[in-house]
DNA sequence: CCGGCTTTGTGCGATATTGCAACAAATAGA
DNA sequence: TCTATTTGTTGCAATATCGCACAAAGCCGG
């Protein structure tokens, strides 16, 4: 017996949704909006924003309702509670000053990497990163490093549930070019990505192990593309990267 | 009609209780151990874990449960949705270099203080501060630029709701003198704190006013304490704290 | 290996929530 | 302006959840 039908609490369950239907695109949601986004009746997606709104979560102006820093809450608890960002930050620091780039370290959740920490150096993309933001694994440095590490079957589940976009014109979109790439980042151990998240956009990444050698994140440096080969780069890099993966093997849980 | 009975949902209120109860102290919870944060009955508790974590909020090894990075969508829908963090993002990096310091905005959330965005430098705070972390209010730097635009009477509300710990020998530690410093706060338009949030560290802070003058969040340096006395350091950094709160204006909504 | 002792799981009547459908109010379009 | 359409709200019967009380399962010191 898998599920038992008393042991779930649907309410529970649909509030979620709701709350998740605000995104950065659709911050303001009215009833319906939310009702359709979250794919619940109406009536009860306002039983939840009411909900929400009487605990604070969410504001309401007569029309549009919107969440409040309070739900911050509920992720950052957890991020907080992670002792991952608060041991790997100095590091990052040190690294990301030392090299003179951007360095991020980012975990797996299902096909979406989320960035835990971040030293920043030079803006390069033109998205803000920040510890909470998400890219697809798929075309990621950070993103394939960690799917590398995954059972063959497990990469292609994940893969085959989102549709792999090509965000440049260099972007592997196949399941097989990514799995292909991903036996090359297996045996090389790091990956190395040139454009393919966003143009003018390179990175290079590396795993983060625990004591026992399980990866449990990665750890990756993005810069500015430049004429030079991407072969420099990484030779430039690459022992930085792996220095603070050996260094922070101990200390992971 | 404040609260009609049919509006509300019980079951989506305590789940939120629930996953409030993991945090950085408890990030592992029995049944038990979570209804007693909560306050809510075992059984309800328990069926608010199965359910998050069938939902994949939570992690279940059969004894105690985890949250997990999903959680995260909850909050970061939020934090992404918010402009604030994008617009101010290339401010602080510009300010940060330009000062050669570490520099943050946050807004406030009850008697918290929560960052939203930071340009580090080098670590001055034992503390790995980082967007959606959360420090008391009554004796930052930020959180009492802001405390100082709300009107007194809920000042004192939000003092009285915690405990004034004196987290250093400098800590203002009571509602009088809290309420006496904000109220220099305001007249001079800044707030300077030296070593009360944690012994070493120095900050300087202004508010950050939307268009129509409404403090929306606030902007500060924080720096390691040194012998030159604390004035030397307002003048060396207020000013171009000034600056950029004066340009933000025009942009926060 | 055995009682306490704590924690987890279950049955059940009382109670709250669900989602439909109908209605009212607001909005848009002609 | 009037009608069509969308959106917000309410009543209600079917259904799910609540929390109590109790059973079962671990846990521990002796």
């Amino acid at each position: 017996m898998a599920v038992k039908p008393n042991d779930m609490m649907g309410g529970l369950a649909k509030g979620l949704r709701v709350i998740e239907a605000f995104t950065a695109d659709t911050p303001r949601l009215s009833i319906s909006e939310a009702a359709e986004i979250a794919g619940l009746d109406r009536a009860t997606t306002r039983r939840c924003l009411l909900t929400l709104a009487e605990q604070g979560y969410c504001a309401y102006d007569g029309k549009f309702f919107t969440v409040t820093p309070r739900v911050l809450r509920l992720g950052t608890g957890c991020l907080a509670s992670m002792p991952l960002p608060r041991i790997v930050q100095p590091w990052l620091d040190q690294l990301s000053e030392k090299i003179g780039q951007s360095t991020s370290v980012a975990i797996l959740d299902g096909a979406e990497i989320v960035y835990v920490a971040r030293a920043a150096q030079r803006r390069v993309m033109s998205i803000a990163l920040m510890p909470g933001s998400r890219l697809p694994a798929y075309c990621t440095s950070l993103g394939r490093v960690m799917l590398a590490a995954l059972p063959e079957k497990q990469v292609k589940e994940h893969l085959e549930t989102q549709s792999l976009l090509a965000r440049t014109p260099y972007t592997l979109n196949t399941v097989e070019a990514v799995m292909g790439e991903l036996s090359r980042v297996r045996s090389q151990g790091y990956a190395a990505v040139d454009q393919e998240v966003e143009p003018g956009l390179r990175s290079v990444a590396v795993p983060l192990r625990n004591a026992r050698g399980t990866v449990v994140a990665a750890l990756n440096t993005g810069l500015a593309a430049s004429p030079e080969p991407m072969a420099e780069v990484i030779e430039a890099y690459l022992p930085s990267l792996q220095k603070v993966s050996r260094e922070l093997q101990g200390v992971l849980a």
